[in-house]
DNA sequence: TTTTTAAATTACATTTTTGTAAGAAAAGAG
DNA sequence: CTCTTTTCTTACAAAAATGTAATTTAAAAA
């Protein structure tokens, strides 16, 4: 499956110069045309890869890339021109995967890019995280992603979720989300576990995931 | 090895019974002698499964097994006489693991121990839990454990210990640390992660784990 | 030894998580 | 349709987790 980059660059010519380039490797690529809402636009793309410019109107690429690292792991590539001190940039620690100066040495990038995807890839996650269909459920970090983005968990979020996941698309009783959530507790509220079905739906919504909890009136939830 | 299994039970006939019994089909066993201090004792015992009568002096075989639950994993079969209701007592949710009902069926009482310890074997948790050398750090569900207790851990002293442990025997940076745990976070202060480490190394003692987390003053730590 | 500096410790303030109460909404039974 | 029951929702209070400030301790340097 091909790769997409996206590029956020405001030079014009640079940019379709990097386009092409890319094209040409084996890459989709995007580019942003405008930056008056970059840190939205580059999180809604859902590319694999960002290649971020340190130097953007309106706001910082730094700002930029660290309002991505909140909600999403996409390896990110900042570009900086000759001046910047790199290393200063590494001490800072925005958050970026790989930095490259400008002017391009573009089989550098190349590597870079190549070297990133491909660790991204190997590293895989399979143990770490569990398919739920739609979206993914991350053990290590107890996140929910979905294209890119990641929301966190509460420790009760996440032990529902979890529970209904290694049950997916099987009926799981109220009783039996109680037991696992509370074992040796004292009596703890049947309204209580509603409270906290809602608190982890609102969650999965704001990630656009509609009615992936269902309930069964009178027997429980089932995860689709 | 072999597997020890504690014997919880006041009547001493039928405790002597029992426990040659179980050395007969190759456990060791050992056996409470005295109920005023159940809880702690049972603890201490670190045994591979404990066989809790629920008719103790002193205190209810119901809140033992309560109790224990909240710090230990070990196996725990209820003993009920006959006329307490097992279906009742399930739907009560101890957090026992088998219950059997006096008199023993000496045949069936072996079946479900051995079935608890394979059970409990098989499980084994390679994936989840990682090797500390004196102890264990579950991922899952984000405790350490150590001779059959375990300690839950908050957000921050989990992801700290992780980091350290994957690293065991290395040493590891402040400025490391505080990445991992703070990414993209705003400025916080260094002292931060003293406090966060205070509290770990807390944790750790409550379960007699002491130094396993050494400082190398300006260079950073190392977990043992 | 004295001084300096890094780290530990303690107490407290802030923020987040969690449980409860009360009422609304929705589903099913009659 | 009305009544009953289950689940959802909202707001609030209690508890737990987390960060900060101030102080102490202890290691290393001078």
């Amino acid at each position: 499956m091909l790769e997409k980059i996206l590029i956020v660059e405001d030079d014009k010519k640079i940019r379709e110069e990097l386009e092409t380039f890319l094209v040409k490797n084996g890459f989709i690529v995007k580019a942003l045309e405008k930056f008056d809402n970059t840190v939205e636009d580059i999180l809604e793309e859902k590319s694999d890869l960002v290649l971020l410019d340190i130097n953007l109107p309106f706001v910082d690429g730094e700002f930029v890339c660290k309002e991505i690292r909140k909600i999403s792991d996409v390896p990110i590539i900042m570009v900086t021109s000759r001046d910047n001190d790199i290393d200063e940039l590494l001490s800072l620690n925005y958050g970026a995967d790989q930095y490259v100066t400008k002017p391009y040495n573009i089989q550098i990038l190349l590597a870079k890019i190549n070297g990133l995807l491909k660790r991204n890839k190997k590293q895989d996650k399979t143990l770490e995280e569990i398919d739920c269909g739609e979206f993914l459920l991350n053990i290590q970090e107890r996140v929910i992603k979905k294209d890119n983005k990641k929301i966190e968990l509460t420790k009760n979020e996440y032990t529902i979720l979890y529970y209904l996941s290694i049950n997916r698309k099987k009926l799981v009783s109220r009783d039996e989300i109680m037991d696992y959530l509370w074992e040796s507790e004292e009596f703890i509220d049947d309204n209580t576990l509603s409270v906290n079905i809602k608190r982890l739906r609102d969650k999965l919504e704001e990630l656009g995931l509609l009615d992936v909890i269902e309930t069964r009136r009178g027997q429980g939830y089932i995860l689709k």
